[in-house]
DNA sequence: CTGTTAGCGCATTCAC
DNA sequence: GTGAATGCGCTAACAG
């Protein structure tokens, strides 16, 4: 049973009414420098009479041709993917190409499932960045022939093009910056270290540290992918006896928690502590403290994946490069010098209220 | 010339290799009674061994049949909507279906263009947050029959389902908020008032106003749809003669702006001014000052227009209806008491920074 | 320049 | 149960 939408007008309807053949039809509406301006006007006439639209599913079975790219996603809820997918969906735009965007809501699971489905829409080719290592996104894709661009998520070992930040250096970076301001005892929080990137920014840290002869206060802590999680951990972080005079948090969500929980530990940003991101944010400028933030490329990033993308779509298959990012140390008002007299006292038990929203302002101290 | 992919095999492979017919291979893998046991696992192992992936283009465009919804959003960059998008895709994929999206930012005619794309994609059905007004959306929507749900941007005139929030008793709301706070010059800073949400918005604050006898200080400033303009927008509004001690901002990208704006302008929150945001986001409870805000109820608007378009893919078509969900207004601490001494004195000239990532901390406050 | 023809990969009758 | 045949709407190669 043929459940076909009624209304839908084909390219035979409009061939019809314009009384012209099917295939001159096809031509007059693809533009084609072969057909009469007469005829054309007459197609294009008809077309538009009839509210014709071009079912691109058939026109990309027929022609094993697709304009579209597909984009794999971990989490639309950080800023960074967000700006990145602006960033793409512009290149892709100028290039007569349009973005699929598939959000894998970090959840490794799902992404396959996303692949799939990407996949099965026969894009014309792919960029992914994976969540959770990548192990099953190169089964997904080693046999299909797609081109790919891998991004972020991802180190120098993974057979295809990548484009990433340079993590470790960013992070060495970081941690000097703070090292320089006086901090001894800096705890690095990060989501998890089974990302590549994540795992990057920790050695980094631990380098960092290492080199100024801070080993024995290098701390990692993980934290979660959530901001529920990263609040609550943070919080553990805090009320350590030794409480650390400096945060550097690993990603977007990290920082996240990480505030809420300085917040909810009554702690003033900076003067009792300070409080370094990596990962940018609209939002971390336009406060006071103005957090101090590692911010990525991302027009360059997005500018390098789309060329390497381009170039295979062109059919070109230059030798696989691995492109490295630089990212740039913002230091705003959230990174101060260690105070004089060192907090080591742990902080005030306040209850913890998961919420978070409601914790008393009686606890801040006044401003 | 045919450039079809060399290693993508198709059913019709997976039929000869598993020594069926393509018939038979098809509902094998659809997973039809109708074919053996021994049949269906001769035919799945082959599947499995020649890595067969489904062309969903093809099958779709068989079977008249999509499982694609097209979700068209102006603005990535609003976390309202990204929150929106996180909720719908968890509703469709429990019932089957995958979401398209579609990013306009806030350009009417890629939003057109994204329209087209994602109808020539055969959808099943489509959600739509137009921006700036939406007669093209009415136009290019009337003649295909496509299942629809509109939100967010849309009043109750549009002949479609709608799902909205009452953003005139919310603006309301929050204007009572700061009336009774003792704020007499609030100005409301709108991002367009050729969006209805954002009108209807304007128009709650300027009955709110009304009705407590506050019209001679009722302001209405529209400042742009990007946070650069309403920087500067806020700026202006700040260094005016009377400086309003409220601001209440019409919307996610307003309020980024305004923040931006009251910090360069040196001002401290809420001890000089209040601030007061319609939309929340993640970000506005883990700073101190966090911001008051009126939070639209994502969850429930994603599950009534799931609910709404998921009837009209059964095939049902029930009355079209307007849905309207109450905002909760969000109390922190931007929004204070009117200080007792009101500060009428004009801002301080600050040099204006167009990147607003330098302003010298020195113009701001000791904290 | 134009019309005719042959499929793209698949789902779905309909005979057997 | 299974297989052969028939297009979905469209593009592209070919013949006129």
């Amino acid at each position: 049973m043929d459940d076909r939408k009624k209304g839908a007008s084909t390219l035979k309807d409009v061939a019809n009414a314009a009384g012209v053949s099917l295939g001159t039809a096809s031509k007059a509406l693809a533009g084609a420098t072969s057909v009469s301006e007469a005829r054309r006007r007459q197609v294009w006439e008809a077309a538009r009479k009839l509210g014709y639209r071009r079912n691109s599913l058939a026109a990309e079975l027929r022609s094993c041709r697709s304009t579209s790219i597909g984009f794999v996603v971990p989490d639309l809820t950080n800023s960074f993917f967000i700006e990145l997918v602006c960033a793409l969906e512009d290149h892709a735009l100028e290039c007569g190409y349009r973005l699929i965007l598939a959000h894998a809501q970090e959840d490794p699971e799902r992404e396959a499932e996303r692949i799939r489905f990407v996949l099965s829409r026969q894009v014309a080719g792919m960029i992914i960045i994976p969540c959770h290592g990548y192990a099953h996104a190169i089964s997904e894709l080693r046999e299909c022939n797609v081109p790919l661009v891998m991004a972020d998520r991802v180190d120098n070992s993974f057979p295809a093009n990548t484009v990433t930040t340079d993590s470790h250096r960013a992070a060495m970076d970081g941690t000097g910056h703070l090292i320089a301001l006086g901090h001894r005892r800096i705890t690095f929080i990060v989501n998890a270290l089974d990302l590549v990137n994540s795992r990057e920014r920790a050695q980094g840290y631990r380098e960092a540290m290492r080199q100024a002869g801070l080993e024995q206060h290098a701390k990692v802590v993980v934290c979660g992918m959530s901001d529920t999680e990263s609040h609550a951990t943070t919080l553990g972080v805090l009320s350590a006896r030794e409480r650390p005079t400096a945060l550097f948090t690993g990603a977007n969500v990290a920082t996240l928690g990480a505030l809420r929980a300085i917040r909810d530990a009554g702690l003033r940003l900076p003067e009792d502590i300070s409080l370094l991101s990596f990962d940018d944010a609209p939002w971390m400028s336009v406060l006071r403290p103005g957090i101090s933030s590692i911010r990525q490329p991302v027009e360059a990033i997005g500018r390098a994946i789309w060329n390497l993308l381009h170039q295979q779509l062109q059919g070109e298959h230059p030798e696989i490069v691995h492109l490295r990012m630089r990212a740039d140390l913002r230091v705003r008002e959230s990174t101060a010098a260690v105070p004089a007299v060192p907090a080591v006292t742990a902080v005030p038990a306040v209850p913890y209220d998961p919420c978070g929203e409601t914790s008393p302002a009686s606890t801040a101290p006044p401003l």
